[in-house]
RNA sequence: GCGCGCGUAGCUCAGUUGGAUAGAGCGUCGGCCUCCGGAGCCGAAGGUCGUGGGUUCGAGUCCCGCCGCGCGCACCA
């Protein structure tokens, strides 16, 4: 049992011991200022109300009736209005690396989703184009919040839906087909709604090259999906599902139905089916969901733009109108905001159907992939993000992702020199309480709330939270490094900071690998 | 007009689900430093948290009104 846990098990033994409603739930947070303690709680404040007494003196029962001594705790002091501040001894603080050693790389893991399944579907980009950077921040968000959910004991399935069969298809065939007649020596016209990058130009050149057989419209799907394909390799994204827009015709799901969504929370009705026969995109989208919940899925999540937003209370009103016991909030949304795109001090403007836009791939080749999948998980989903492309570009310390993973390359840097395995790193036989510099219990502190972090992360779905907690431990780590030793110190003092910095470098390295983002020894 | 999101230091952004004196990086100013691994380290200045109310022991955080910005409000997806 950690010192904390010990400490909150402690103060609802106290608590109800003087007279606290059984279910008390004290909350125990870590301070902002180092003057408070290394663990402070508000509990004798939220006793006051209940009690019908002052916090503070709430406080000082709480404390006499504590029993500290096997949680290291050394002190403890009432302040300010009425919060509770303990102070863990260095040695039993540094003792936490034990914990981080031995768990290595499942250091932060949890058993929260108890190996439930849940479905996060992600990117399902329309198969009309390569990948735009939007898209880029959804694989990357997307990915992030699966490999989370599955650090906290979920099944995920990572699923992408394609949109491959209605109107924006037709467009594509039509465009295709505009530049086909062109190659031809008939000049014709790029229809209303269709698209004019030049990648259009070159699917209609390779189709008259080896097309035979198929229609221009397979063929331009096909080749496009395989394009989307190469974009997500590249960078890194895997799937375990592609789920295809026309399965639904061809399996039988979606039928002639028009719903009065305003039923359901929608601000007005919905035509499902369009007067030529055809249906609009929500009606799909409904049956889709449907078969995620048919398919046992019992929990969703969806990620995706802003610009999508109103869907949301479509789909959900589409399948509470179906009664099939679906929770009103499914599926969940995590909704991203746009992203500009920073070049030398300019914008770079994404258009796709102009064609002139900034794919995946071109950040990815620019760049690399760690900067990208990095530079798009630092802000929280719900703000408009700027993707500075110089500084993610740099190697310089100025740049997040390299300073991260600097910090962990310099942490295997002194097993390198020490000629040291760091997997025989042990916290066996090490005496902690020689980690008493300021620096070292700022970095252990850090690294000790990391697994609080990945399920608050999780829990909240933003990858974000992680992101922060890298650089903000990576700093630490740096200073740590650059203050202090570990080689050629005595014997005792190298020994437990080998252990210190083996348990950085697993936190930074699990951290990175959470984000997509990888952890190399050298650079 | 209606809906969703955002507004925090000169700039880019955090803010532990309502806690104590609102933080970091970059930039600016002043001073140290040459290391296991490459210019790092210390200090300073800089804020009516868009704005006006409300809720309570306590609000950047929750509720309401206004202002500004983005996105959406198609028988397009």
């Amino acid at each position: 049992m950690t010192a904390a846990e010990q400490i909150r098990a402690e103060l609802i033994r106290a608590a109800r011991g003087i007279g606290a409603p059984e279910d008390v739930d004290p909350l125990l947070e870590r301070p902002r200022e180092t003057a408070h303690g290394d663990w402070a709680t508000n509990l004798a404040m939220v006793l006051a109300k209940p009690l019908r007494s002052k916090p503070r003196e709430i406080a000082e029962r709480l404390r006499d009736a504590m029993k500290l001594e096997s949680a290291g705790v050394s002190k403890i002091e009432i302040a300010g209005p009425g919060f509770m501040n303990f102070w863990i001894d260095t040695g039993r603080i540094a003792s936490g690396l034990r914990d981080i050693i031995a768990a290595d790389e499942k250091f932060g893991s949890n058993s929260v989703g108890a190996g439930r399944v849940v479905n996060v579907e992600f990117v399902s980009a329309n198969p009309t184009g390569p990948l735009h950077v939007g898209h880029g921040r959804q694989a990357a968000l997307g990915d992030a919040i699966a490999t989370l959910l599955e650090f906290t004991g979920w099944k995920v399935t990572r699923e992408f839906y394609y949109n491959d069969a209605g109107v924006q298809i037709d467009n594509l065939a039509a465009s295709v087909e505009a530049r086909l007649s062109e190659l031809r020596g008939k000049p014709a016209q790029v229809p209303e709604g269709g698209y004019h990058g030049e990648y259009i130009r070159e699917l209609a050149e390779r189709y008259s090259a080896d097309g035979d057989g198929q229609s221009v419209r397979e063929f331009a799907v096909r080749e496009l999906r395989k394009e989307q394909d190469l974009d997500l390799q590249a960078f890194g994204v895997r799937f375990d599902h592609y789920f295809l827009e026309s399965s639904l015709y061809t399996d039988g799901m979606v039928d002639d139905l028009w719903l009065r969504t305003t039923e359901f929370g929608d601000d007005k009705d919905r035509v499902m089916r369009k007067r030529d026969g055809t249906y609009t995109y929500f009606l799909p989208d409904v049956a889709y969901h449907v078969t995620k919940w048919k398919r046992g899925f019992k929990r969703a999540i969806d990620v995706q733009g802003a610009d999508h937003h109103s869907t949301v209370t479509r789909v959900r009103a589409g399948l509470q109108a179906l009664d099939m016991g679906v929770s009103q909030n499914y599926p969940e949304y995590v909704l991203h905001q746009m992203v500009t795109v920073m070049k030398h001090g300019e914008e770079v403007k994404i258009s796709k159907r102009a064609g002139s836009y900034v794919t995946v791939r071109d950040l990815v080749n620019e760049v690399g992939r760690d900067a990208v999948r990095y530079f798009f998980l630092m802000r929280k989903s719900d703000s408009q993000l700027i993707f500075n492309v110089d500084l993610a570009a740099s190697q310089s310390e100025e740049n997040p992702v390299y300073y991260i993973q600097m910090a962990h390359a310099r942490m295997c840097g002194i097993f390198r020199v020490g000629g040291i395995d760091p997997a025989s790193v042990s916290a066996e036989g090490v005496k902690f309480e020689v980690l008493s510099e300021p620096e070292e219990q700022e970095l252990i502190k850090a690294l000790l709330d990391f697994p609080a972090l990945v399920e608050s992360a999780a829990e909240t779905l933003e990858p974000h939270r992680i992101a922060n907690y890298l650089l903000e431990t990576a700093r630490l780590a740096h200073l740590w490094y650059h203050k202090h030793h570990v080689l050629e110190q005595a014997e005792d003092v190298t020994r437990a900071r080998l252990a210190l910095a083996r348990g950085a470098q697993i936190v930074l390295r699990n951290g990175m690998r959470m984000l997509g983002v990888t952890a190399p020894e050298r650079m």
